[in-house]
DNA sequence: CTTGCACTTTACCGACCGGTCAACTAGTGT
DNA sequence: ACACTAGTTGACCGGTCGGTAAAGTGCAAG
């Protein structure tokens, strides 16, 4: 077991950058976060870095990739399984988006907002790199949407010809412009005041769908 | 008729700063964009600018009222006043964002999303000045919103017992959200496809506002 | 003519940016 | 004992960042 296994206690300094990036570029922003910076925290000294990663946007896309990896493991899939029914699926969603962003400031100070969305918004318009990776992650969470809207249908609490793809599109916007207002407000309150706002727009008979094509 | 007229061919420079740091800023980024870049493409020399404003911040701050102001006055007004009717509004609100951002892109090659929404997402947690510049602009566009909404509630399109001023604020998160999709897109076509759920979230009875304080 | 002031110009500052490089260390297989 | 290699180290690079200082310009009032 020594090819086969992923992580030994070699590869300890890449996994301390990664952890470091996370950290640091989720708790501010890419361009707000230096490479310096990114290896004081690590303990690594730079020229590690480029030994692992080609630069700092390649150390960015490999934290972005164990970031979601996390996401959907600790939030998407317990929070979007756990509960019984669309309504209360979607009020535990909101309940542990709100308590990682409470966490995220008691801890940090700084109440971050989601992560790829502050990526798409930063570095949209001008590494397009970065944002198909995050467009790559978003449609992920998309999805994990979908699957949940798809089995209220089967369960009967959506009418038959919902369009859960639409649907779910919705839903990652509507939690990523709460998400942004959370931020602008620096206080996690605002997620729970804006949170039942997800569910008059997802269970809603949402009467104009002629949107044939 | 001297000291009346606010803007006089003096202060020629303090506009040009203030148009180039918008066009720039709202183009890109408030990091991405440099002093210097600011001054070539204003046509003015790094020394007048730290005579018209303290710096960089001040630049910012003073740019973000003016593009409030014009937006305003050319999206705002029009766009919610024209039209007859709740749905009209809402519709007539959405083609204007979408001609927007797709004019944008056509100038620049970019489409920026949400000037505020950017601005709050990429400085909200470590500038706390812009943050609560951008926060008292995001306000005066909730009150434009609930406005509307009042009106439609004494048309007798909404319940009389609808919170205006809790919709108002779901509609701007939506709004923004959408405008972080389209970002992440590149795709002005995710503003007219997303469009449709603000009618879907607004113009439903929202069953539960027990949220009594 | 001279003084004062708003504005401009240019040179310059220290700090920091992402990235490079060659030398070095330690562990492994032969 | 040897060579090879993954990993580490610290010095260094040119460029850019926001901001400063001081000299200079032109115009208007006294």
């Amino acid at each position: 077991m020594e090819a086969t296994t992923p992580n030994d206690t070699r590869n300890a300094s890449r996994e301390a950058l990664l952890q470091a990036a996370r950290e640091l570029i989720v708790g501010r922003s890419y361009t707000s976060v230096g490479i310096a910076e990114i290896c004081a925290q690590a303990g690594v000294r730079k020229g590690s870095l480029y030994h692992f990663f080609p630069g700092k946007e390649a150390l960015t896309l490999a934290m972005l990739e164990t970031l979601y990896a996390d996401f959907e493991r600790e939030v998407l899939i317990p929070g979007l399984a756990g509960a019984n029914g669309l309504r209360a699926r979607i009020d535990a969603f909101v309940h542990a988006i709100h308590a990682f962003e409470a966490r995220m400031q008691t801890e940090s100070g700084q109440l971050p907002g989601c992560p790829f969305g502050n990526l798409a918004v930063e570095m949209g318009t001008h590494n397009p790199t970065l944002r198909q990776a995050i467009r790559k992650h978003l449609d992920a969470v998309t999805a994990h949407f979908r699957s949940v809207l798809d089995e209220a249908v089967q369960d009967g609490e959506l009418p038959p010809q919902t369009d859960t793809g639409a649907a779910a599109e919705q839903w990652l916007a509507l939690m990523e412009g709460i998400l942004v207002m959370a931020k602008a407000d620096q206080d996690p309150a605002t997620i729970l005041r804006l949170g039942p706002a997800l569910g008059a727009l997802l269970l809603n008979p949402t009467p104009e769908v002629r949107h044939e094509r």
